[in-house]
Order: structure tokens, then C-alpha cells, then sequence
DNA sequence: GGGTATTTGTCCGTATGTATG
DNA sequence: TCATACATACGGACAAATACC
């Protein structure tokens, strides 16, 4: 595709597909696009401007009637010949100052924190917000449920049966916006200096959050199943945070046997619980879905957490808890106090989002382009074998490269950063001072996130890390 | 070929493709379509079921961009495995049962937290939150400042600015899911045990949140021109909660002289704050609005919180905080760690809203409406000057009545019931223990908050009441 | 066993119906 | 009524895999 590039503005007063005419047009004009030059299909213009066919269609059929291309059926729009096209001259339009985007130092970013968006389904989107925005407009203006909306409730509580074993009444759910929000909530609630075991390396927010809320924090050691039982016993801890579904940033998935053995301590005494945080849980490539802890709890401990900030997009600022029964009280006693955070609006939003099955949609599309992401990155990963080890790769969207030849992971990141890619070291999610930690893990493993990575740039970006690291 | 006897309806409104697609999906999910079995092709399909080839390659591009079916060119689509896949079931979901709704036993209700959402400009709101998600898609869903977007919080700033004389950096200013949320974050900014005053009666939200919070309450002693510096002083606590603007639930206007001794008493030492809660500030009949607190104050002592919830409407859950310097480095250590706890479309639109010219329209107009009830309750109360008196009826949208026959709060509210009339006792909102608080007012005294009840109501309203109280 | 006809997924331009303002 | 834009649906052209003579 030639230099398409063309910056649209839906808001503009001149039409779309007007545009778009006049960008190609200009294009033909100057020579940039010549005699015989096949222009992109009209799926391709619409889905590459993220406008309909209709769009692309219209502005073609003007450049077909004015003589600027030809339609061949079945095959394609080409470049016609301009002679004798009446061409005013292309007079030099000052470019008004470019705006400067932020410079991209890099060109290919494996943020363990990105989204696609691409897929997201915007069109779905609006048509529900328009829908709620139109009907029942005086209910849903007037204050709400501190708790959440109840038609929210009973469209989570389905979906965390059916997709991750979860029981949990709609009374039990409570609705908040974003997990940091929840997490600060449950705080005030179960009141402060709580003894609270986290592993290292965890998820650094949550970390931090808990920490700065005058709780005391007590790191506990982790083998491959994730928390170790006898040192969270040791550590004297009340309270657990884990993520058996896939912890961050290891990517462990805590089996069946280590799930038991962390519900059996929980049992042991009235004032201990488990925070589990079920992070990523929605996307997993290989075996079954296990589903999550709280499901196995058959004593009320297990406080679950979940968001659609990962699952939808980071910018819907809704998640929520599945509070055990012993702590419903304490929630209506300290918790209710603070009105709901989300919009009744969003709520109903994502409830239909939820019963009209486009969630359902939604999830197992960006799982798939997720895992043929996650197979293109393994595949390219496997020229690396001799110099460092893959692991996290069961679920998830990042992976875990360890060094084995003693690179360092600050050296790996500037490394790669001089070929333009960006990656992350694994040395700042361990939490704690604790010079033991320093172990090799620690200090030679970077991260790649490629959940914003599409497969071709994975491809050319590893090519990069072999010049990098080799 | 399998069990696809798909009966197709083309006059449905459900697209043909999306028929073939459902129908093929729910023959894999409930393992009439098993791994590994090969579909029909998009030809024979079409053939079969007489339509176009590219309805069935519609269908099946759904399926495959889904995970359910993979595409092996020139060989055919063949069913994936499963695993993974979120598979809602296919039986009847059944549905939560509806909470009744509270049946209405009042003809009137007279609610101090009411808010009149007849006026609200729902057409302006719709199109406002339309074009938000029209323009900008990918930008509004990833993650935004914790803080607010900056476009808000400079719409924020300008109408501080302009209308309550706080003087505000958009900087300083930090958006978040309602008063409740934000004092739960300048709490876990401050830290826990914080001697905070407060007047009584006052705030009951407030008070149980904070109080809840681990800080302590002190209570202060109030007079005619709101809390007492000489009583402030001796609580011996650090931060005082006040609504210098229009107390709530008294409606008393605190007056200059009265706000300058309170901010001395702030700069006398480093840990004091004051907590200017500008709740309903926007209303008010009488006289020109004093300037906030927040603009007086030249020793960074004042923490300025206002919403969005009484203005607009209770659903909209923004406001906002604007802190003093000093407390900015705190905010960056331990606030910025809560990802912002409102929607970024929220955001916009409200930014919007204000930038338009709506809010000021909006304001002026609920004024207005407000003051004529306001005004019209007035009078009709004047027939009860002999039993009662008024106050709090410079502001806000509530006035108070005490009962000087000694009628108590309770009766007068049985009373007004059995007429269909509800009233408020004033004593919920007295904090403390202390019985020397037990004055005749708190138990002879009743709300009547009028922002939800039109002139005509008012009017009615008024006559049931002689008839209860007299 | 090698060439050819057929089948297949894929991509293409096109036409029509439908909301919205 | 008209312009704009989108969703749905149609049938032809192509290259690669496959089946068949």
C-alpha cells in the first residue's frame, strides 16, 4: 500500500468520503500513485481508516467517475492514465505546524500492561450506551445501589459461574471502580495494620497500595506452585494475596493440590482470609481453565477479585469483589457508606454487554488473537533456547525470558532499546529488600508483553532482539 | 455433512449470517460438531441453504476470528478444540429475580438529598456522550491520568475560578468517583488516626466514613456563625470538616470574619488542614455568594472538595479536589497509585458539559427553579410562624423547622405521614454521644428538603401539613 | 505417474436496505 | 427530502490444494 496515510476527521464538516477523495486524488496527481497502480480494495481502505466499505466505496466511485482510476471487477481499482485530466494546479498548501507526537524512542513495545484495542467493538459499544442513554433517563440519573446496580450483579454472578466456578449471589458482589479502588475499600473495611502476605515478585501496585495503607506487609516465598504454605504459616500473616490463575509477573498457575493446602490454612483461624486476585484468568492457551479458588472455599475466606479493565479496556474503570458471607456485614456496616464509583450508565452498559453475549464474543476473539500472538513470539523466541529460558508461557499475555550466558537484565533492555524494541525487566515487581532475592532470576529476566504487539511486528521485532542479544 | 438443518428466517431482523453462525456455534458447543470434524464449504453451504456465498463466508469468519473453527485454505474449515473457550450455557438463563421496588407510600417527600431531574438536559447529555465516543475511539479506552484528564480538570479549574473564587492550578486538582471516594483517598493520603473536628449536626456520610476510617472525631461546638475557633482549638484536633458555604444540615453561611479565624487557626501549625466541603454551594438566594474558603487561604492550609452529584444530577459520580501544594508531593507518592476511579467518556463529557456552556445554562435554570420552590415554601410556612420557626433558608435547598410548642421531631414526622407527607428528623444528623447535645432543637426540629418537589406540590403539600400539625 | 478438472478458501467490486440528522 | 454512513448480502475471479483420469 502506498502512502495512504491519510489522518481522517470524523468530526469534520467535510464528508468522509470526501476526504478520503481528496487525498488520493492529490496523491494521482502529484505522481505519488501512477499509471497501473492497483489502490488497496475497499475492505482493505475501510478497515485500515476504520470507516465502512460504503466510505471507501463512495470516494472511489467519485476518483472512477472523474476519470482518476478504473474498476475492474473481481480484481481491483487502478491507476488511470491523467492525459488530458483538467489538473488545477496543486497549490502549495502551508502544512499547518505538525503537532509533535511524543517521540517514539522505540518501535516495538512489549509492554506487559498493554491492550489491544483493535478488536474492540466499538460499534456494539455505542449502540448500547445509546440505547440506555435513551430510555429510562430519569432512573438512571438518580443516585444508584452502593453496591452496584442489581441487573450488574446478577450478569457478573452468571458469567463468574459459567467461565471461572466462582459461587457468588448478587448480594455477595460488590462494584466498584477498578480494582486499586477495591482494593483501598476493602481496606477501610477489614481495617488497618492487617497483616498481609504477598509473594516477590508480585503485582507492584497492589504492593504498593496495601502497603501505603498502613498494613504490614510480609513477604512469602514461592516455588513453582506459587505461595509457599509453610512460609505463609511462618510469616504470621492473616491475610493472603495471590493470583492462582496466573500470577504476576511470573505467570505461575497454582495447582489444584496448592489451592487445598492455602484453603486449609485460611480455615485454621476466624481472622484469615484470601484476597484472590484473578487477574488475566481469561486468557490461558494449553489444558483446561481451572477454576478459581473461590469456587473450592468451602469456609468463607476467599475474598475474589475481577475486573474488565483487562478483559474489555483499561479505560472501563469497573471491577469488583465477590465478598464471602462473614464479611457481608462488615460491608453493609463500612462499606455502603461509599456510593457507588461507576456510572449507572456504565453498569447497565456493561451488564448488556455482558447478557447480549457480546462479552462472550469479545473474550474468545482477543484470545485468539492473543494466543496466535503468543505462538508467533514462542516460535521466534525458540532461536534464543541457547542463550536464555522461556517460562509464564502457559497463560497470560506476556512471557518470562531468563538469560542463561549471565546478560544482565538492565544490559538485555538497553540492548534492545538501541535496536528500537522495548522490553522490561522482571527486577521491579520484587517487592522488599531482601538481598536473597537478588537471585538470578531477578537480575536476568525481561519481560514481553504482547498483548498490543500484532504478529508481523512480532516477527520484525524479534529479528531486532537477535541483533540485540546475540 | 452433520446435523446443520439450519432454518433460516430471511425476513428475521437477525442477519442470515448471524443465524448460520449461532446455529453452528451452539452445534460445537454442545458436541454435535466435534474437534477435527470438517465443515461444509462456503460454496455447498450456500448452495444448501440458498444464499450467498458470502453470507456463509461471513458466518464462518465469525466462527474462525472467534476460535470455534479454523481456516485451512483450499482444504476447508475444520472445528477447533475448545478448551478455553468461554462457553456460556446454552440453557435458559435463568434470571434473577427483580428487587421491588420500595412501594411509595408518600404522596410528598419532602428529601433534603433530593435533586430535581426533570430539567436536566438530557438531549444536551446525549449528544455530548454521542460524539465522545464517535471521535477519538482508541484514545478514550486505554488508561487515562489517575488524576483526571487534564482537559476536565482545566474546565474544572476555570469555573472554580469564575464562580466560587477557588484558585486552582488544573494541577492541583484530582477527579475522582464522588466525595465519598475522594475522602476515602485524602484519608489514605493522610495516613490513619487523624484528629479530625466536626461540627454537629453535620454531614452523616461524612462522619461515618471518616469516623469508620480509624480517625477520630472531635466533636465542636457551633454557633450562629458555624464551628467555634475557641472550641476548634481546644479539640486539640488537627483538620477541621466544615461546609463553610452552607453547613449542612443547619444551611448556615459562615461569614467572613469567622472564615479568616479559621484559616489563622490552620496556619498555626504545620499539620493542620481544613476541609472545605463546598456541598451546595451553587444554590443560593440572597445576597452575593461569598467566595470559597480555598480563595482566602494563603497558607496552602485548605483542601477544597466539590461534586458534581447535587449540580448535575446524584448518577454523575465526579468531583473533585483541589489540594494545597504542600500536600501535592503526598498525592504523588501515595494518591497517584488509584488509577482514576472515573470513565474517561465521563470525564470528556462533563469537560464538555462545562466548556459548552451547559453547566452555566443548567445552573441558572435549577437555580431559578429551586428559588421559586424555594420561595413558594417560604410562604406557605408562614402560617406556621405561631407553632414553629424557620431557618437555614439563605441557601441550599432545604429549609428547617423547630417546633416551639413542643411538638417533637418524631410526632411531627408521624403527623405529616399519616397526612402522605414525608418529613426528616434533624436529630439523625447529630454525631456524638454527648447528651448536653440533646437540645431542644435537635428534637424538635424537621427537614424539608424541596429540590424535588414542584410549586404546585409544595403548595398541597403545605396544606396537608397544617393539617397534621395544627 | 503426470497432467487436468474440480474443489476450496480468499479476495474482489457491487447493490440494496436502513438509520440519522 | 436529501446527504452521509453503515450493515448486509450477492456473485465473480484467482491461486492453491486435491482428486481423477
Amino acid at each position: 500500500m502506498n502512502d495512504l496515510t491519510v489522518s481522517l476527521d470524523p468530526a469534520s464538516s467535510v464528508p468522509l468520503y470526501e476526504q478520503i477523495y481528496q487525498h488520493i486524488k492529490k496523491e494521482i496527481q502529484s505522481g505519488g500513485l501512477s499509471f497501473g497502480t492497483r489502490l488497496p480494495s475497499t475492505r482493505n481502505l475501510a478497515g485500515y481508516l476504520q470507516v465502512s466499505r460504503t466510505t471507501a466505496d463512495m470516494a472511489y466511485s467519485q476518483l472512477v467517475s472523474e476519470g482518476y482510476i478504473e474498476a475492474v471487477p473481481c480484481r481491483g481499482y487502478f491507476v488511470c492514465e491523467l492525459e488530458g485530466l483538467y489538473c488545477p494546479g496543486t497549490e502549495s498548501k502551508e502544512r499547518h505546524a505538525e503537532k509533535k507526537p511524543e517521540e517514539k524512542k522505540y518501535r516495538y513495545d512489549f509492554s506487559p500492561s498493554g491492550v489491544d484495542l483493535n478488536s474492540f467493538p466499538y460499534g456494539a459499544w455505542r449502540k448500547l450506551s445509546k440505547n440506555i442513554l435513551m430510555a429510562d433517563n430519569k432512573k438512571i440519573f438518580q443516585l444508584g445501589d452502593p453496591q452496584g446496580e442489581y441487573a450488574l450483579r446478577c450478569s457478573i454472578a452468571d458469567y463468574l459461574h459459567q467461565a471461572r466456578g466462582v459461587l457468588a449471589e448478587p448480594e455477595q458482589i460488590v462494584v466498584g471502580a477498578g480494582n486499586d479502588f477495591l482494593l483501598l475499600l476493602l481496606c477501610s473495611m477489614l481495617g488497618t495494620g492487617q497483616k498481609i502476605a504477598m509473594e516477590s515478585p508480585t503485582y507492584r501496585k497492589a504492593y504498593d497500595l496495601l502497603g501505603n495503607l498502613s498494613n504490614e506487609i510480609r513477604i512469602v516465598e514461592m516455588d513453582e506452585a506459587g505461595m509457599r504454605i509453610d512460609s505463609l504459616e511462618a510469616s504470621g500473616a492473616d491475610i493472603a494475596y495471590v493470583m492462582p490463575s496466573h500470577q504476576f509477573p511470573l505467570g505461575i498457575v497454582m495447582p489444584v493440590g496448592r489451592r487445598m493446602q492455602l484453603l486449609e490454612w485460611a480455615a485454621k483461624s476466624e481472622r484469615r482470609f484470601i484476597i484472590e486476585d484473578d487477574y488475566d484468568s481469561e486468557f490461558r492457551y494449553r489444558g483446561k481453565p481451572i477454576p478459581a479458588l473461590q469456587g473450592f472455599d468451602r469456609s468463607g475466606r476467599v475474598i475474589y477479585i475481577g475486573t474488565f479493565s483487562k478483559s474489555i479496556a483499561p479505560a472501563i474503570r469497573v471491577s469488583y469483589l465477590v465478598l464471602p458471607d462473614r464479611l457481608m456485614e462488615l460491608y453493609r456496616q463500612r462499606g455502603r457508606l461509599i456510593s457507588s464509583t461507576v456510572s449507572r450508565v456504565d453498569q447497565l452498559l456493561i451488564a448488556g454487554f455482558l447478557d447480549d453475549g457480546y462479552y462472550e464474543r469479545h473474550l474468545n476473539k482477543m484470545r485468539a488473537i492473543y494466543k496466535s500472538r503468543h505462538d508467533v513470539l514462542l516460535e521466534e523466541m525458540r532461536g534464543f533456547q541457547g542463550i536464555c529460558q522461556i517460562s509464564g508461557e502457559n497463560a497470560g499475555v506476556h512471557i518470562l525470558l531468563t538469560f542463561k550466558n549471565g546478560m544482565t537484565e538492565q544490559e538485555a533492555i538497553a540492548r534492545a532499546a538501541k535496536e528500537g524494541v522495548r522490553v522490561y525487566g522482571l527486577s521491579r515487581y520484587y517487592i522488599g529488600m531482601d538481598d536473597r532475592n537478588k537471585t538470578s532470576r531477578q537480575s536476568h529476566t525481561v519481560i514481553l508483553g504482547y498483548a498490543n504487539v500484532e504478529e508481523a511486528e512480532i516477527r520484525a521485532a524479534a529479528g531486532c532482539l537477535r541483533r540485540a542479544w546475540s
